[in-house]
DNA sequence: CGAAACACAGCATACGATTGCATAGCACTG
DNA sequence: CAGTGCTATGCAATCGTATGCTGTGTTTCG
């Protein structure tokens, strides 16, 4: 900037204030103007954005906090805010949490360490007060997935899945006649599978049916954990007929130990996922299960985020409930 | 710093030299030290990074360019560098070109203006002259994926697609006495597809089969576009009765097609695909296919990456070829 | 015993930008 | 012609950290 100020034969001020006319209390001459913009043509300059951050500006930068970038439901949220974050000119740091408390500790120190503008983060197991120690050290805007996140200056995306796991459940019982219905849930404290257990058990006896011991087993929501779980509901002396997954990933594992051991989906043993990941429609059969909209949620957080960030919102949380839909396919 | 520099009742250059202990030419106290460690424990100080990075040693940022953290081939590559690089306590910017040349230019761009320690880039456009220039204007290290990389200071990871498609392809001939073998390729002059395209070419010639027009379909490595090609395929007068496919995700697209159509894989239509993605096993029937390594790659190259940028290696360019493993399954 | 060597710690500056305040030129007014 | 109000620009402080240099007090050694 230094240098782009000598060729232009003004001071490294009105460079600056050249670049971000935008919001400038002080004009500047229109001669002035072109000669420092040909200055910075000439010698190709870019702002070093890390001065900027520190300055006290802006930094350009929000951080996304999610469980793994392997698991295929996290791509279309992320997509969706590297998608936002391109437009409003920013870049976006990627973390994963592993699901584990100390992933996501370790997350919240990195922010603390490295001032961004905002988060989006799909917390497991952080609970508010995390939250709110994070926004008191660093003033970040920060936005979330999860029902349970009901922090006052916390925009949040959810969906109501207790509902949506009970209404699957109660159909595998209406509408197809089941009665040994398995569950395949994921182990651990963490709010969204222990949501789902529940509605699990809450719509199993509203139903009146009987839950046998065994019939709920706990992976970690990758394919290879399902396929597991599923083996062990298999080796149970009666198994079920049908199975709940709470997430596509683990329901394509148990298809695949249900091929395995010869049986067939779903006149053996029927499925339900959850997600509606794509490959939940390339496998086959395929995959009858709960549909998220992940990139809306995405959208609507990075949208939320960056009206805060750029101070075109200052109000209470805002709380975007996105629909969810049973979509009907092969699998049950 | 400050503050911990008075509560200790030091200087705040001790607290900095305290802080990074590693490489100080200048000794401290041991009860000084102390000192200044329980101030910080006590004010839960954490430095800012922006500062440090201003000031200009390391960034503890890189940044990562892949096409699109949709395409599951890339998670594994993107995994891997974000485990390296939280061992190195660095964080990992993540962008997509999405194929694009203006998406590449602008991560490049994006590089200029916020310093990173290093970056790791999947490109299909940018040469090494553009390379070089990001390198002269930014010292930036860098580590590609792909062979067409060949710039005296970057690491490369690299297989040998052609090969291995010319092998599957004549495989499909000579193994499974296919004599009409479609192609699903990309557009545009990117080098992979350019690459796979001329192999599958030369593949036929060799096996002295003829190469029908419209035999050659072209998509954009999603599995919608490997529908679409499919279906032209499928229009032809005599369609093909095996189709190899640049990627799994199309290859997956083209099974999709065929079943549509009410024909059976492999019987009428066998298919090949590239990546061995983890749906490819999914699918039914699985796929067979060409693997790539993609944890490998990205782990080799984060581990040349991180070398350089503490310094431990500086010699030139260090080429990593990872191997290629045809893998038979069900659908061919 | 005097000087050199050493172990510590502080001062001041630099990194590259933003921004409050001062100032210079100039036209206009009374 | 002095005073006033603009416009356009420069000066200098600042953000939080790293580090070369300087300045002490204490050893060590010839």
């Amino acid at each position: 900037m230094r240098d782009v100020a000598q060729l232009a034969n003004v001071s490294q001020s009105t460079v600056s204030r050249v670049l971000n006319d935008s919001d400038n209390p002080i004009p500047i001459g229109e001669a002035t103007r072109q000669r420092v913009l040909s200055a910075v043509e000439e010698l190709g300059y870019h702002p070093n954005l890390h001065a900027g951050s520190l300055r006290g500006s802006k930094t350009y930068m929000i951080a996304v906090m999610i469980a793994d970038i392997t698991n295929p439901f996290y791509h279309p949220i992320v997509r969706a805010i590297q998608d936002a974050a391109y437009e409003h000119r920013s870049d976006v740091i990627i973390a994963n949490s592993d699901h584990a408390i100390e992933g996501e500790k370790h997350f919240m120190e990195s922010v603390i360490r490295r001032p961004v503008d905002g988060i989006v983060i799909v917390p497991y197991h952080l609970t508010d007060d995390d939250i709110q120690e994070l926004i008191d050290r660093t003033g970040v805007m920060v936005a979330a997935i999860g029902q349970h996140v009901s922090h006052p200056q916390v925009d949040v995306a959810f969906s109501d899945d207790e509902k949506a796991t009970r209404d699957a459940v109660g159909w595998l019982h209406k509408t197809r006649g089941h009665t040994r219905i398995g569950f395949v849930g994921v182990a651990g404290p963490n709010q969204a599978s222990v949501r789902r257990r529940h509605a699990y058990e809450e719509a199993m006896q509203r139903a009146g049916l009987e839950l046998p011991s065994g019939f709920v087993q706990l992976g970690d929501w990758s394919s290879d954990s399902g396929y597991r779980a599923m083996q062990q509901l298999l080796d149970l002396p009666t198994p079920p007929t049908a199975v709940f997954a709470s997430n596509d990933l683990m329901a394509i594992g148990v298809g695949q130990a249900v091929q395995q051991h010869g049986l067939r989906v779903p006149d053996d043993v029927a499925i339900v996922g959850f997600d509606d990941i794509p490959a939940a429609s390339w496998v086959r059969p395929r995959l009858t299960t709960i549909a998220q909209s992940p990139g809306d949620m995405g959208a609507h957080l990075a949208k939320a985020l960056f009206e805060r960030i750029e101070g075109e919102y200052d109000g209470p949380s805002r709380r975007i409930e996105v629909p969810l839909h049973f979509i009907v396919r092969e699998s049950a």
